[in-house]
DNA sequence: AAAATTAAGTCAATAATACTGACGTATTAT
DNA sequence: ATAATACGTCAGTATTATTGACTTAATTTT
């Protein structure tokens, strides 16, 4: 195997633990709630884009319509996500976390951020700078536009 | 939301859409031979470390023996693994990738490693070494082990 | 040599997450 | 009026994973 071969499994066995490793401990937490990491994945980007509509949702997740419909009617029966009906375009729903739902995503956020954060804390602004340049490379072009939505203008939405 | 807040958010979310996109080209493959994600974790760690044992292989995939029976049951069966007995203790089942099974292998770890290859050309040495650097320190201290048995002695086993 | 441990394989029952494909209804756009 | 969109829901199925228990064979410990 060549030293290149070498270096790019290298990667991509990084991508492997690490991708488990950062999920596996908000998985412990959803555990106690009976939610899986589909719930928790709703969650996440209901509280990064409140008002987001299904059909958002979907592209972003990626998932089909059934899916969702299962992992977001748990949610709202559960009081986790509340509904409102666009004024603008009544067909539409928007969803945004209740305070139930936005402790819950705060209690798995934080726990994510602090493994990322003690990462960040060893590394330098240019470590950094060369990992979130590194994964946006990764990233198919049609997600990195999502993403790129958030780098532009700074602070986000 | 404070500026960090949105920095480690931003981190998330590459790790989210950079693992989904990087599983997705495989995973398209994969169903050609009506396999799925799990008989390619199989693979690549069998191809990675030829003669693993079934412990070695259940404590590296942290799933549970009965998963792991169902699918490299299926790999053996139609002969994408090897299994031998290791003559030094006879309890013990050695696998290894067949021609077939390396060259699925191969097929599906030079679609990932091209596009971490192409991430890799259009970043500096530095770039990478910060992508290696944070990805590792977000890696639990067990599994850090694995990783780093083959950073350290460069081109690994 | 007997007892304990380890490695592997297998059983039954279950759960979570996802899929395909189709259909109905309300609302908005053409 | 007709077409398109947004949402919700149906039935049936597949994959990946779980827990817990048990057996057999081989090796290690006492």
């Amino acid at each position: 195997m060549s030293l290149r071969d070498e270096e790019l499994r290298q990667a991509i066995e990084l991508l492997f633990f690490a991708y488990r490793d950062f999920t596996g401990e908000a998985d412990a937490i959803l555990r106690d709630y009976e939610f899986g990491r589909a719930h928790h994945r709703v969650i996440y980007f209901i509280g990064r884009n409140p008002e987001i509509t299904v059909t958002q949702l979907l592209v972003i997740l990626k998932i089909t319509k059934q899916s969702l419909a299962r992992v977001l009617g748990q949610l709202l029966y559960e009081g986790f996500v509340e509904q409102k009906t666009d004024a603008a375009d009544r067909r539409r729903r928007l969803h945004v976390l209740t305070q139930k739902g936005a402790e819950l995503d705060s209690r798995l956020t934080t726990r994510q951020s602090h493994r990322i954060a003690s990462a960040y804390a060893t590394a330098g602004s240019q470590a950094i700078g060369g990992f979130r340049q590194i994964l946006r490379s990764i990233i198919n072009q049609e997600d990195r536009e999502y993403v790129d939505s958030f780098f532009d203008d700074g602070l986000g939405k």
